[in-house]
DNA sequence: GCGGCCCTCCCCCGCGCGGGTGAATCAGTC
DNA sequence: GACTGATTCACCCGCGCGGGGGAGGGCCGC
């Protein structure tokens, strides 16, 4: 069965390197393309596509808002949110509105191909794997798909606060009463669990996510 | 000449906290206390303090509007905004509202005393040092007092842009063609300049005064 | 012209961080 | 009772990062 995606995003250059990436599979197919949030719900539910790519920032309708609305019509597909990560959206909120996926616009092609192919098979996947980890971690209601395994634990949350505080491995473990190596340890779980390389990257993203805010 | 205080926060303890450390100081007086936005505007027109100590997070009015409306009446002290640093609004729209200086609450008591002389001299600055050179980098539009000896370079602030996307400095000098110890010495810069211990704390202070934005 | 600032690049050094591996304790689950 | 997962802590190692000091060229203003 051949899967078709749906294109949404306010940029054409955007838009014809995901339809050259994603034409080019024999098992995928390019169901239509939207250059905003209207067209995006009109097109979903005409065209009826496997997926849609959807980007978050796009005129009239913004993608947070577009994808509760695909969603909400009988029989979604399955919306996978793109992000540049740098400019957009808070992320917590798309997973709250229903998004399957997450894709950065800077992923590799192979990496969106895959995201592509793992939420059509039904799964709930994110690119980096951060992203759900983190939002589950926010909250407990993270909406479907929140037993992902890469969530991060308590601790391990408790200790990306401090990190995103600006502590080093020596002042988390005086707040917390233990030992630097535990905060090694759970600074290193967690990294891994976020796909981030150093304790900046994981400020970012808890950022980026929502789960720490600068307001 | 008694420097007067006015001090604007809605949480009692902290005003009482303020509150000793400025009525110990042969210099300084407490001219009074405001626990909400509307308070202090009323305040500040009727004790006509040298200097207002103004909480962001406040009922009613909140302190950057409570700034605006202070600086707006004639012959207006100066403010200095407090701020939680993890949990407070954008430094960088504190600015533009004309404050002239900021502190941390977990400043020490010396640096909050040092604080209030020097805005009381007419000098602006600001705890860390960080805030300042970021806003200035951020837009020549910084309001008054912009001319901070520790604005950032355009470079600096180009390699700080980089570092809150997570680049290494490899990365980075491969970004900017340079070489990578010209990217260290930019980032020891940038760092000494906003008082961050590590790039982990250069990343946040992006974040917090907004110098750069996760939406 | 000369001083000052910015950008560029070099050296050395120390340490905190991140990666790998292993393990003990305790909780809840099957 | 066995099993899984979370939390705690230990050792090793390598490297990137941050701190120090120094240096040359370009541009601008006094």
């Amino acid at each position: 069965m051949t899967v078709t995606v749906l294109l949404a995003d306010d940029e054409r250059l955007i838009r014809a390197g995901l339809a050259a990436i994603i034409g080019a599979e024999p098992d995928l197919a390019v169901a239509g393309e939207a250059g905003d949030g209207v067209e995006v719900v009109e097109a979903a539910a005409r065209l009826r596509p496997d997926v849609v790519l959807m980007d978050v920032r796009m005129p009239r309708l913004d993608g947070l808002t577009a994808t509760r609305r695909v969603l909400a019509a009988p029989d979604p597909p399955k919306v996978i949110v793109v992000t540049t990560f740098e400019n957009d959206e808070y992320v917590y909120d798309a997973l709250k509105a229903g998004a399957s996926g997450f894709l950065l616009k800077r992923a590799r092609p192979e990496e969106i191909l895959h995201a592509v192919r793992m939420v059509a098979g039904g799964d709930t996947l994110l690119f980096p794997a951060a992203i759900r980890a983190l939002a589950a971690a926010h909250g407990p209601d993270a909406g479907p798909g929140a037993d992902w395994h890469a969530r991060l634990t308590e601790r391990e949350a408790d200790v990306l606060r401090l990190v995103a505080r600006g502590r080093s491995n020596a002042e988390i473990a005086a707040d917390l009463f233990v030992s630097p190596q535990t905060v090694k340890t759970h600074v290193g779980n967690l990294l891994a669990k976020l796909g981030a390389r150093d304790r900046t990257q994981a400020v970012i993203l808890a950022y980026e996510t929502g789960f720490v805010t600068p307001g």
